[in-house]
DNA sequence: ACGAAGCCCTGCAAGC
DNA sequence: TGCTTGCAGGGCTTCG
């Protein structure tokens, strides 16, 4: 399931592909994603030339000159360059045809991914413009997350995931944060003192790091694009580890659900 | 404003 | 073995 990491690696890894190509073709096999492909989706990309792609949260911003395809992998999506005429597999939703002879696949078995065109300033858009700072930029901090937390009585995993308070932090580096700084997941968030909201931050922003290093988290679906899948399974320390020793006090680990989301923790390092 | 629940969808696992 | 059922999961949307 693309988180930050993921979303990061797959713009790290088209970029070279994409970046000063021009758009020679547009493949739609299956338009109902989380929302419809636009109809004129051709119409708007054909001939145009692609300028950059960037990411805001989990989207990736495909700017090109007349604006911007906003793509989004959902939960089971990802993004590959293949030969143009590959043929294609099933839930290969969308190809954008280049003009070297390359295409950018969408696959999505799930389609809870999006693909959107704007044609605006991508940042004022409805999905992106409600959305909290990048946990990577110098902004987020302890501070800043303690501020945010004044009278919230939601759980701090859930509030974490919150992507108005924070942008792309998903299930599996919430849990994994949390671990790292020692912060129980179901303490309220406004009931954590401000140097545990600093140290919180500084594992967040560690953690997202490392995973990026290694290419992100394949569970299931997630490749990179050219196939391979993410090394950081090996690095996760709670996620899907119920039951199993805590890597520092070897205890087992304990599940439980939170905010509708499979949750793992270490009762006695976590409080 | 806040928090909780619903919904979209498929693959997989468990149960019969 | 093959079918049915249940569930996970990101995040927008709706409800209370």
């Amino acid at each position: 399931m693309p988180e930050l990491p993921e979303v990061e690696t797959t713009r790290r890894g088209i970029l070279p592909h994409l970046q000063g190509r021009r758009i020679t073709g547009v493949v739609v096999r299956e338009p109902r994603l989380r929302w419809p492909v636009p109809e004129d989706l051709g119409r708007r990309l054909l001939g145009q030339r692609i300028e950059a792609v960037q990411r805001r949260a989990k989207y990736l911003l495909v700017r090109l000159g007349a604006g911007t395809v906003l793509l989004h992998l959902g939960m089971s999506g990802s993004l590959r360059v293949v030969p143009a005429r590959a043929p294609s597999q099933a839930h290969d939703h969308v190809d954008i045809v280049l003009a070297h002879d390359r295409a950018l696949r969408l696959h999505d078995p799930r389609r809870f991914g999006a693909l959107l065109w704007c044609g605006g300033d991508p940042l004022t858009h409805p999905l992106l413009r409600p959305l909290g700072p990048e946990p990577l930029n110098d902004s987020f901090d302890g501070d800043y997350l303690y501020a945010r937390a004044r009278g919230r009585r939601l759980a701090v995993k859930p509030f974490l995931m919150d992507s108005q308070v924070v942008a792309g932090v998903g299930n599996i580096y919430a849990n994994e944060a949390l671990f790292e700084a020692g912060i129980h997941p179901g303490r309220a968030a406004g009931r954590i003192a401000r140097a545990r909201y600093g140290r919180l931050a500084r594992c967040i922003k560690r953690v997202l790091e490392a995973a990026i290093e290694q290419g992100g988290t394949t569970l299931r679906d997630f490749v990179r694009e050219d196939g391979r899948p993410g090394y950081f399974r090996n690095e996760l320390r709670v996620y899907a580890r119920a039951d199993r020793p805590c890597p520092r006090c070897a205890r087992p680990l304990r599940g439980l659900v939170l905010g509708q989301r499979a949750t793992v923790f270490c009762p006695r390092c976590q409080r």
